[in-house]
DNA sequence: ATGCATGAGTC
DNA sequence: ACTCATGCATA
């Protein structure tokens, strides 16, 4: 998308000194050595079968008990009209998008969708705020990627050490210290939470970003040196997803200050610009990288058939349909749970 | 940019 | 066993 981003990857990162106490354990399992296996026959006629099985109790038990063999093209296309309903009204062209891709959008006016967690991020617009204070920026150190301030001497290394740390991110931002439930957040509730703005915001941020000549991967580790409370570092993946609205709405809003912060600093310092280049640090080669499985595409197309006829199949269910497709259990739960989150996530933005 | 995965917190 | 925020690996 766009170009200037060199996309460094492996967003690695270390937390921020005063930052939570990594609660993350190197596992570096073997996940899944065993990718897909995809099979020659296509054994989806069969899994229509499975479909109409034995379907939790929940609802449309019985709906599809008619559907048998060699309907699961029916039955995909079934599955795309449920997607259709679950998804809401969906504007757009009524064509077969398998690919749960977008999803969820709110009349701009509307409530926003899962606001429920009630604890979840309180907002850090306080934060953000301070950040801005010229007073406290004052204080900043090296926000912006160029004059990179590795912290004094911290290395990052290999794969299993990365992610040590942050993890909690989501747990500070979710859960902000008591003392940080400012009430200036309840000043601009609207503002903050309103979908258009951050659409907006993300775009801006996008651009000023780019302008910076900073990647998202830059982005991602500079905020550990803003510190800031409970804020470490990010993955470029994170913050790609920020950009590209395609993070869920509660978590839009909870990155927004922080990432409004960082902006406001990198381009202060980019004025009185200085700095000088630090050495990178070395990669201590050896570790063993974390295999990704991938589903080869009939596997994946069966799983989406049956997505959209039960999107939480029960454990037997899952069990069954690892089985049926020759898929380990896990990766079958996972892939719907991926899949629940994916028809969560925001997008409204090419959705009007 | 996105697919598959982890882990803390919940229910 | 699920949700959610997030990340590594990869297309």
């Amino acid at each position: 998308m766009y170009s200037p981003d060199k996309m460094k990857s492996g967003g690695g990162l270390m937390a921020p000194p005063g930052c939570f106490p990594a609660r993350y354990s190197p596992t570096y399992r073997t996940s899944d050595p065993r990718r897909c296996v995809p099979n020659p026959s296509s054994r989806i006629l069969e899994d229509a079968s499975l479909m109409c099985n034995s379907w939790s109790p929940r609802h449309n038990g019985d709906l599809f008990g008619g559907l048998n063999d060699g309907l699961l093209s029916r039955a995909e296309a079934l599955a795309v009209d449920i997607s259709k309903h679950q998804s809401g009204p969906q504007p757009g062209p009524p064509l077969p998008q398998l690919k749960h891709d977008m999803v969820y959008h709110h009349g701009v006016g509307g409530p926003p969708p899962h606001n429920a967690r009630p604890h979840q991020m309180g907002h850090h617009g306080m934060e953000g705020l301070d950040m801005l204070d010229p007073l406290s920026s004052s204080s900043m150190t090296t926000l912006a990627p160029m004059g990179e301030a590795a912290p004094p001497h911290h290395q990052l290394h290999g794969y299993g050490m990365n992610h040590v740390m942050n993890h909690h991110h989501a747990g500070a931002l979710a859960h902000p210290p008591a003392h940080l439930a400012h009430p200036a957040a309840a000043l601009h509730p609207d503002t903050d939470t309103d979908p258009r703005e951050l659409e907006a915001f993300a775009e801006r941020f996008k651009q000023r970003r780019i302008k910076l000549g900073v990647t998202q991967a830059d982005v991602g580790k500079a905020l550990a040196n803003l510190k800031l409370p409970g804020v470490g570092a990010l993955s470029q993946s994170t913050i790609c997803r920020f950009e590209s609205l395609t993070l869920s709405h509660n978590n839009m809003i909870a990155l927004k200050p922080i990432l409004q912060a960082w902006l406001e600093e990198a381009e202060a310092q980019a004025k009185n610009k200085r700095r000088d280049p630090d050495a990178p640090s070395v990669l201590p080669a050896g570790e063993k990288k974390r295999k990704r499985t991938s589903i080869a595409a009939p596997e994946k197309r069966s799983l989406e058939a049956y997505f959209a006829v039960q999107p939480r199949p029960s454990g037997e269910k899952i069990t069954a349909i690892a089985e049926k497709l020759d898929l380990k259990k896990n990766v079958v739960r996972v892939w719907f749970c991926n899949q629940r989150q994916k028809q969560k996530r925001m997008k409204f933005a090419a959705q009007h």
